[in-house]
DNA sequence: CTGACTGCAAACGTTTTGCACGGTA
DNA sequence: TACCGTGCAAAACGTTTGCAGTCAG
């Protein structure tokens, strides 16, 4: 995939420093700032963390990449991708996507709140195959 | 319900900042800290953030109070009641419980991922019926 | 009486902001 | 060239901690 396009489409100047959020990104799955600014000063030893903050932000507002907030952990960044739903590990923060189908439940919680829904964050808790 | 029994039961001391907490918890049924402060505020005038945030700690450690991250908001806390989702109007910020089943859901993702699971977390988000 | 809780103030970690400089288009 | 993005430092913000005084059990 070409982020340089992605950012260009969504008139995003293309900085090294954004290519790289993004390539991090697509090539990890899931970050957190933290994880993010490690990764980043290797390649650029003067990032500074306001850079990332300013380009999450960015990046959220045109929305290609999205928030996770999980339970008892930092929120983790992802580029946007197909609904899905999280699986984080207790024991070792692995977060891993699992694609299910949440039509059903999402047609049980319109008719129970009679909301006009929109969105569906799922966040499984549990312990993954190498920590048990 | 009594809530003086439920703090005991969980040896946390009786008192009038920590009872009062569980019932404005009680009675609204999720609120964020800064709710919390204000309307703890009306009953102890010189109530501290900080005896809040002890309190909510406590409470979650002995896992009767939960945190409910909520995607673009601040976390809500709530008394742990049956497994629920979460609704919240992406225009008042309303949050309503709703009791679905989400247990094809878990099985589905416990077979994908091979994760033994034990939490699952969802939050809809929408726009309610006085909104819309 | 003792340990737990409160409220204040200070400390802390994370995120945001202002600004001068540099780079993209 | 004009504007957007970067990096630094400072500020702001939410949360946590230490401590002395107070209260529940």
């Amino acid at each position: 995939m070409d982020y340089t396009t992605i950012l260009k489409e969504y008139k995003l100047k293309v900085t090294p420093q954004r290519l790289a959020i993004v390539e991090e990104l697509h090539s990890h799955g899931h970050l957190n700032i933290d994880d993010l600014y490690a990764l980043l000063q290797k390649k650029f030893p003067t990032i500074s963390l306001a850079t990332i903050y300013k380009n999450i932000h960015a990046m959220l507002d045109k929305i290609f990449l999205s928030e996770v907030k999980i339970p008892n952990e930092k929120s983790v960044y992802e580029l946007v991708k197909e609904q899905h739903a999280h699986v984080i590990c207790s024991n070792c923060q692995k977060i891993v996507d699992v694609h299910v189908d949440t039509s059903s439940l999402e047609k049980e919680a319109e008719s129970f709140s009679s909301f006009e829904l929109n969105e569906i964050a799922v966040v499984f808790t549990g312990v993954c195959s190498d920590c048990k």
